[in-house]
DNA sequence: GGTGGCGCATGACATCTGTCATGCCGACGT
DNA sequence: ACGTCGGCATGACAGATGTCATGCGCCACC
């Protein structure tokens, strides 16, 4: 690619403090080298196009564009520059949902420092990395049950709204948003509206 | 103290990619040795008790004791070791809590990298760290308006249980669980349980 | 061209939640 | 000793929530 052997990284991630120590571990890699970080989401394709590097590696929880949304504008309009996902949740749905934006790998942050490095030279080789714990969970957990109207309204009771808020800013009746929940929480197998958002999140299907 | 004008660090949090990254980071500094690293709160004081670090470094969020409780148990058993908590969430009532614990310092983790080792050898210096922001969201927010067992009921309720489930977990009648829920709801201007539980965890008061 | 899934809606019903008044008890401070 | 506050409890009530049956329109699939 670009210096002969050494792999040029992009890091992205929305807490300055990690990503400037994780910009340390790396580079004291010797074929490793940091060449730029950003702290969003969006900021991800602008510093890709201008940087090219060989390897991105993208937090899944930042403002702005999430990590994965983020490795699917990569993708696209940099083909060549290969996406690792780098979280701290290992949820089920992320990690699908990561590959199916065209992530090569997928590490949750309480692996070993040792094997980080290491993770980005299989992705530099095109080899994929993937937590076999997490891959087993995957596919345990399968795809969201939840329809994308049921999804939406979960979502929007996150907060603990009440049936009317939630309606309001859906441009929903009352009745259907409830429908809607009590649908959600049947599938989700939960007893309740708070239970159902939070294995929903759980699974990472909101 | 120990090697002349190097200072001693523990290293704890639960992560251990962002564990041995701060190490990294750390490391680079030619005055700063990280000694020793722990993932979880109960192995902090005997790792403080064994390597007698001169600052240890703490993230709140951990399994087993957490940082804040952790830091008592330093301050109690190990006094020559300054404390200085590193967390994620900026929540108001952690700074509090954590300085009532005997913290000599609070950063979170999206200041960046460069003033970490500033921030620890400041610790060091016997002087105090505390994020300005922070400290003035802390004074705004005060202290827990909530009594021990409306605090006790909210934490209950934070995975969505029913009234029941709660009072049967803390040997309460219904009625009882319901005006502890009322009350904390009040008090927290909150409209609804799960608001409730939100504002409250958002302070830190749970 | 029928069938099934989804979104949307309504109405009715049982249950859960949040509020309030009231009362008892023990601890604490004056 | 008295008042106050917190914890605990009960009973009653209004409102929010969850469930179910039913209906309509749309779209995709066979």
């Amino acid at each position: 690619m670009n210096g002969r052997s050494t792999i040029r990284l992009l890091l992205a991630d929305d807490q300055a403090l990690v990503r400037g120590a994780l910009s340390a571990l790396l580079n004291l890699e010797p074929d490793l080298e940091v060449v730029v970080e950003v702290g969003s989401g969006d900021a991800v394709l602008p510093a890709v196009l201008e940087h090219r590097p060989d390897v991105a590696l993208l937090d899944v929880e930042m403002p702005g564009l999430d990590g994965i949304a983020a490795t699917a504008e990569v993708r696209r309009d940099a083909p060549d520059t290969r996406v690792l996902i780098v979280t701290t949740f290992g949820r089920p749905g992320y990690l699908r949902r990561a590959l199916q934006a065209g992530a090569s790998g997928f590490v949750v942050k309480d692996t070993p420092a040792s094997q980080l490095a290491d993770a980005v030279r299989r992705v530099h080789a095109g080899l994929r990395v993937v937590d076999p714990a997490l891959a087993t969970d995957s596919l345990l957990a399968g795809e969201s049950p939840l329809t994308a109207r049921e999804t939406e309204v979960l979502q929007a009771a996150r907060d603990g709204s009440p049936v009317a808020t939630i309606a309001a800013r859906l441009f929903l009746s009352e009745g259907t948003v409830r429908n809607h929940l009590s649908s959600a929480i049947g599938k989700t197998g939960a007893a309740n509206r708070a239970e159902a958002v939070l294995t929903a999140e759980g699974n990472g299907w909101l």
